[in-house]
DNA sequence: CTATCATATATCAGTTCGATATAGTCAATC
DNA sequence: GATTGACTATATCGAACTGATATATGATAG
C-alpha cells in the first residue's frame, strides 16, 4: 500500500495538514500497523492534489509558514473506496531488531539478553496503553480518526485496537512466563562451557 | 539494522550463499521479524568482502553460474558481536495492510470485512506452523540457523519462536472470539442507516 | 513438450526513510 | 533575562532498500 493510498485513508476521517497526517502514523490511529514519513507524505499530497483527489486551503493567518489543510474530494473518496475493494492486501511484515538480536543470546553477555527482553516488554507495555482508543490521556485536540462524526468509536477501529492489545498482552504474558527460564538455561550453558 | 549487519548475523550460523541468506529472511529463521531482499544482500556481501568481514569461495562445478559460498572472517565475527553490544535496537515496526483496511470496515461491504479477517487468520495459522523450529516438515537441506553445531536448538531462537507462536495464538483466539461480534455490529449499523 | 519452479548471481528504477533546513511559538530551566 | 528544548509546519535530498527484471540451467509437473 503506497503512501498516496495511506494519505487518502488518513483524510477519510476529515481534513488535516501534512503534519497531522504524519502524527496519525507516528503516534495516532495508524501508528501501530502502518508507517509513513514526512519525506513521503508531502510529495504524495502534492501528487494527489495534481490528480484532483484532494484539495487544500491555505491558512496564512498565524505569521508562520502557510498551513495547508487538505481535504478529500468526492473523486478522492471514491478512489480510496475502490482501492479498498480492488487491492489484494500485501503480506504483513514485522520487523524487530530486538528479536533478531535475541536469536544470538548464546553469544552475548546474559545481562544484555535480560536488558533486551526488559526493553521489549517495556515497549509492549507502553504500546498497550497507547492503543486503547478510549484512553483519554491524549490531548483532545488530536484527531483520533477512530471516532466517527457522532463521536462514536468506529467498530473497525475497535476491533483492530482490541487485536493489538491482545497481541501485546500475549507478548507480556509470554515474557513473564519464560524470561527466567531462558536466563537460567543460558547460565547453565555458560558454566558447562567453561 | 542495516543489511550488512543482518548478513553477518545470517553467517553466524555457518557458511551460506547470497541466495541462502535471502531464504533465511524469506522462509527461514529470520523471516518473521526481519526483511532483506536480494537487491540489498548482494551489494552488502560485496561491501563486506571489501571490508574483510567475510570471504567467499567460488564453486564452479555445476555448469551453472559460479556459486559463491560466503563465510565470516574472525574480524567479521568480532564486528558482529561488537555491533550487538553497541547497537541500540531500533523500534519494532509492524506493517499490515489488512489491519489498515479493517479500520474502514464501516465503509466496505460486510463480505469484504469478513474476507479480510479470514485472510488475516489464515496467514497467522500458517505462520504459527512455520515458526516451530522443531517442525521437521521443512526439507532437511535447509540451513535452519536455529540449531547450533551440535544440532541442539539454540535457546535464544527457542524463546523468540515461542514468543512468535504466542502472538499468533493470541491473534487467532481474538479473532475466534470477536469476529462475529464485529460483523453483527456492522450489520446492525447498516440497517439503521438505511 | 512446455510451463513453472528452484537454484544462483546481478542490476536498476522507483519508492521510501531519515536527516536536515527553515522558521516561528511557547514553556521551562538556569 | 537568556538559552535550551519541544512543538507546529512545510520542504528537500541523499542514502538505503524493495521489487522487478535479466540471465542461465536443471528438475519437476502437467
Amino acid at each position: 500500500m503506497d503512501v498516496r493510498t495511506l494519505c487518502l485513508g488518513a483524510l477519510m476521517g476529515g481534513e488535516a495538514t501534512g503534519y497531522e497526517i504524519r502524527k496519525m502514523f507516528e503516534d495516532g490511529t495508524f501508528s501501530h500497523f502502518q508507517i509513513a514519513s514526512l519525506g513521503s507524505i508531502y510529495p504524495a499530497l502534492t501528487k494527489l492534489t495534481q490528480d484532483g483527489l484532494v484539495t487544500f486551503v491555505e491558512h496564512e493567518q498565524e505569521n508562520r509558514p502557510d498551513k495547508k489543510i487538505y481535504q478529500l474530494t468526492q473523486e478522492g473518496r471514491r478512489t480510496f473506496l475502490r482501492t479498498l475493494l480492488q487491492t489484494r492486501p500485501a503480506e504483513d511484515r514485522y520487523r524487530s531488531d530486538i528479536l533478531f538480536m535475541l536469536t544470538f543470546a548464546e553469544e552475548m553477555p546474559i545481562e544484555l539478553t535480560e536488558a533486551l527482553i526488559d526493553e521489549f516488554a517495556a515497549r509492549h507495555e507502553l504500546m498497550s496503553q497507547q492503543i486503547d482508543p478510549e484512553n483519554t490521556d491524549k490531548p483532545a485536540h488530536q484527531k483520533s480518526n477512530a471516532h466517527d462524526e457522532n463521536g462514536e468509536l468506529k467498530p473497525g477501529c475497535c476491533f483492530v485496537a482490541g487485536l493489538g492489545q491482545a497481541m501485546c498482552d500475549a507478548t507480556l504474558k509470554f515474557i513473564r512466563e519464560n524470561k527466567q527460564g531462558l536466563l537460567d538455561e543460558l547460565k547453565s550453558r555458560k558454566t558447562k562451557k567453561s
